[in-house]
RNA sequence: GGGGAGAUACUCAAGCGGCCAACGAGGACAGACUGUAAAUCUGUUGGUUUCACCUUCGCAGGUUCGAAUCCUGCUCUCCCCA
């Protein structure tokens, strides 16, 4: 993997770059939509590359050992084969899952033990073999096994936490370094950096992650319910101290406005099923401001979804028909509003990319913050 | 014509003397959702001046301290036999 930055905006501290890898170029900040299980919930892969146009999704360590099963995607020659998506794809570890399986799982320094929310049976993921079932599964970014720590969280938990989240970072790199390729391209890997809400444990744990000198960083333990405030002021603790030549993935964010304050902090990759589980369940972010299609106001309305029209579903369909779509639960209703918000994400972010190139991205972002956050 | 069953809130449907403004389901309305146990979850759903009162269980009377629940009549619906 490269990176290259392109460009910074002299307001803030928003960066451009490009990240190239086996699977092609990646251009920064990026927004990376989540398709957990091998599929982007709702999109075929024809719709997500030609529509959606993005070039990176994820995929999840802990669903896709549950199902299909290592074995299955090791004969079919790593995921993207499995799944024909031929661009960039990155993998969550599973850290995620040791949060959000709270009451499935068993934390101990060796490993967490997980009980499937499938069958109920027991499964444990160390460090180890976290890294060997991410070498199988073949993403090209594959992501340390870390503890995702809940909000809030009290200090001494957090700062053992971490701690923990830190030496299994050596085990992690320790193993791949013994793990070679599956495949004939190249993976990399990325450290998390932790430390819950307190910001001498971020610069602890960001100090940390820098030292091992990865091609590329990523910050774990936000978005979990804190607010906005607190998760800004730990993402600027946090760049501040992260190499300014390695890209910066900011874990599970976000809002349309949390990217872009998070952008201008210096964020460069940005994941969130907002954009898929919200639309969905009818929340649709447009160029205006925040939709609830299902409400009853739309009923009539015979306007089009986004008169933007960054996708072809913002102008081809109109409000009323879509509300009528959610109405009778037609799965339709909810591919078009996944299509329209994820079109939504990677034009915001591409947009971005555009102002720190030309150098406004300071003024452009305040102006979109007071629209994007508008319910309508 | 004879015999039987039934009418409950937007719909379906419980309730069979007080704990009933009335279970439950659907629908409707609203909210939530941030490295996806999520096509999921939560709340509201007779009215009002809402820790209370008023009007409701086909219609009209009656019994009772008290009725959606018991009695009488009426109206309507469905089923069976002619």
């Amino acid at each position: 993997m490269h990176f290259k930055l392109d460009g910074t905006d002299p307001q803030s501290g928003a960066r451009a770059g490009t990240i190239t890898t086996d699977h092609g170029v990646i251009e920064t900040p990026i927004f990376m939509p989540v398709g957990t299980v091998g599929t982007v919930k709702g999109v075929h892969q024809r719709e997500l590359r030609e529509d959606i146009n993005p070039d990176i999704i994820l995929g999840n360590t802990y669903h896709l050992y549950l199902r299909p099963q290592t074995p299955v995607l090791e004969k079919a020659g790593g995921l993207h084969k499995f799944m024909n998506w031929d661009r960039n794809i990155l993998t969550d570890s599973g850290g995620y899952q040791v949060y959000s399986l709270s009451a499935n799982r068993k934390i101990k320094e060796e490993g967490v033990k997980f009980k499937s929310h499938i069958d109920g049976s027991y499964h444990v993921f160390t460090p180890e073999n976290v890294m060997e079932i991410q070498r199988i599964i073949g993403a090209d970014i594959i992501m340390a096994f870390d503890e995702c720590t809940p909000y809030p969280c009290e200090y001494n938990y957090a700062k053992r936490s971490m701690k923990m989240t830190h030496r299994w970072l050596d085990r992690c790199i320790k193993h791949l370094e013994k793990t070679p390729l599956k495949y004939d391209y190249g993976q990399t890997f990325f450290p998390i950096v932790q430390g819950s809400t307190y910001k001498d444990l971020r610069k602890q744990s960001a100090e940390y992650i820098a030292s091992v000198g990865a091609e590329g960083n990523a910050i774990g333990g936000l978005s979990v319910g804190e607010p906005a405030d607190e998760m800004y002021e730990m993402t600027a603790v946090v760049t501040e101290v992260l190499p300014k030549d390695k890209p910066r993935y900011l874990m599970g964010v976000g809002t349309p406005v949390n990217i872009l304050e998070n952008i201008a902090l210096g964020i460069d990759m940005f994941d969130c099923v907002m954009p898929t589980r919200n639309g969905r369940n009818g929340m649709l972010f447009t160029s205006e401001g925040i939709i609830n299609i299902k409400n009853k106001k739309w009923e009539a309305d015979l306007s089009v979804i986004d008169p933007q029209g960054i996708t072809w579903v913002d102008t081809e369909y109109n409000k009323a028909y879509l509300r009528h779509l959610f109405t009778v639960n037609e799965m339709l209703g909810r591919q078009i509003a996944t299509i329209h918000n994820l079109g939504f994400y990677l034009w915001l972010v591409r947009e971005a990319r555009k102002h720190i190139l030309v150098g406004d991205f300071a003024s452009w972002k305040n102006n979109m913050v007071k629209k994007l956050d508008q319910r309508l």
